[in-house]
DNA sequence: CTGAAAGCGCTTACAG
DNA sequence: CTGAAAGCGCTTACAG
């Protein structure tokens, strides 16, 4: 026998039609339970397993989902544990639903013709964007031509793409809350990169919270690298040796800030109380161990992916999902 | 117009056949420059992108690989950077190549079928396994249904699967040589999980180093866990309280060992010399900056990636191809 | 160099 | 409930 067997040839083994052959593979309820049994039986001798391609050709589908990461999370072989989070989460959801991830890097404008073209080539049913930098125009276009897409974070510009996002506002201010609870007064902050959204709401997040108290912002922007946050750190304790307190947008950065405390001879939380966000693995072990924001990225994975699959469905979804953000109490503040 | 154009409507415009226009789509030399610029404009203006799945079914080929990644790897949302340095080198390889990348998670038994199903269901030309505990038999059952396969790391037990690996023992004998050269000479080491290829070769270089120099070994068992590294720690200090060096079998259980020797009073380097392996971005921000024996995960993967892809493209490929690993100095050792 | 035709392996109205 | 037949959108010998 020549390379896999067919529905031909199971039909023929089983005395049946391919069309008897392909519902009982289809699981269609109109078939009579003898027939069943002998089509069943002969797909489990032969070892016959449909053909994706040529169903996908009638079918339409393709029961597989891309899943775009974009480049820049790559370039730097970093520490930070978004990605396997992501993927993870997607992951977890299509294996439920009997889809494929294909996954594809880069979020750069090059990549973009690649993208559209393999989405168009219908290879898959609809397509996660991770996350973005700037206004990225994909989404939209993908949106534009009948794709379904579910962006993880709200895209920047204008943009009618659902997303699904965590609550960075909201988990700032947390941080911030619970450094005014501590009895801070001087709380000053380390910014994200500002053409990202975790690193502008996370901003506005901090500046609400600590604007509803009357205290003024001390600000410094990093790029959410380790070194940045080191760097900010400085900055900041030049600008107001008295601060007593600094909400870091980033565990990596925080782990700058903390080096850069140390260097400066403060205490951590003595001196200076220290709130993160993200809570990387790492961040039960720093010294001291650090007081941060969690927020759910396998969840996040989950319900972009969930959210898709209704779209692929034909179901309506929302424009938009949130999910909540917590705080995760350890030493550093 | 209904849906996306197709063949037949690209040779419409042009007045020319399908055969033609297929033609010019995969680059046929034998295409007079008149036509073929004829009918590049109709694809031009009608934005046509080939159906893939229509192609796969008659070429056979989907041009798509698969990687499969170990449920366990992901299970603890770990520190480790492996996967990411994977997937970027795969992604990298086959993005050059024109393939796309299936990610499919999970090297339980449970979900060996189904991956052998999807491979088997021609979805994808050939299958790349990140790396295993134990003996696994996936490896060599899609192997033996004639689907090309490419480990990463030597599969235990018995197999003819081609494999790519970084060179473990030598790694590890680099490190110990560096030790002893320092003139260390009670050198222990943590070994990792000796289920996996880079426990047992880890530790098999240490013990090949030792021997050499005629010192006795020391040894603990880790899991390659922060916290299996401290506990380890301890017992290897509790064994031989008068230990000047340790080899340990992975950075994370490094940064453990690091912990349980400040905990036991021990400074690093000057009472105790300390070597990692795996060169992950934390290993820069120890205390102190850690010693290494850097691995090329990203080169691993781009390795893989090529072989994977000249077994698809049915040349022939070396059983195994072997990195070279590298010693890097920083100031625990 | 180009076209007519067969065929890749399925699914799905449409009859019966 | 089952089968004959059409058709999904391509590629590729085979003629000419």
């Amino acid at each position: 026998m020549t390379g896999r067997p067919t529905l031909e040839q199971v039909a023929e083994r089983a005395g049946v039609s391919r069309a008897t052959v392909s519902r009982v593979v289809n699981g269609s309820p109109t078939v009579t339970p003898a027939i069943r049994e002998t089509v069943q039986r002969a797909i489990a001798e032969l070892g016959y397993v449909p053909n994706q391609a040529a169903r996908s050709l009638v079918t339409q589908r393709t029961d597989s989902i891309a899943l775009i990461l974009p480049e820049s999370e790559f370039r730097v072989f970093s520490e930070d544990q978004a990605i396997p989070g992501f993927i993870r989460g997607v992951s977890q959801e299509l294996e439920a639903a009997d889809k494929q991830l294909v996954l594809m890097v880069g979020g750069s404008p090059s990549a973009h013709d690649r993208i559209e073209r393999y989405a168009l080539a219908r290879h898959v049913d609809g397509v996660i964007i991770a996350s973005m930098h700037g206004a990225d125009p994909l989404p939209n276009s993908l949106h534009r031509m009948g794709i379904p897409v579910v962006c993880g974070g709200r895209p920047l510009g204008r943009s009618t793409v659902p997303y699904v996002e965590v609550d960075s506002v909201g988990g700032a201010r947390l941080a911030v809350r619970h450094l005014l609870e501590r009895g801070r007064t001087r709380i000053a902050t380390v910014a994200g990169p500002q053409d990202m959204v975790a690193g502008i709401d996370r901003l506005a997040g901090y500046r609400r919270e600590l604007q509803d108290s009357d205290r003024r912002s001390i600000v410094a922007v990093g790029d959410f690298t380790r070194e940045s946050g080191a760097v900010a750190m400085r900055q900041l304790l030049a600008d107001d040796p008295h601060l007593d307190a600094v909400f870091v947008a980033s565990d990596l950065m925080a782990f700058g800030a903390l080096t850069a405390l140390r260097e400066a001879g403060r205490r951590v939380p003595d001196d200076v109380a220290l709130v993160g966000f993200d809570d990387v693995e790492q961040a039960r072990y720093a010294e001291p161990p650090l007081t941060t924001v969690r927020q759910p990225i396998i969840g996040q994975g989950r319900e972009m992916a969930r959210q898709l699959l209704r779209l692929v469905a034909g179901e309506d979804i929302p424009s938009s999902v949130v999910l909540p953000t917590e705080l995760v109490v350890r030493s550093s503040a």
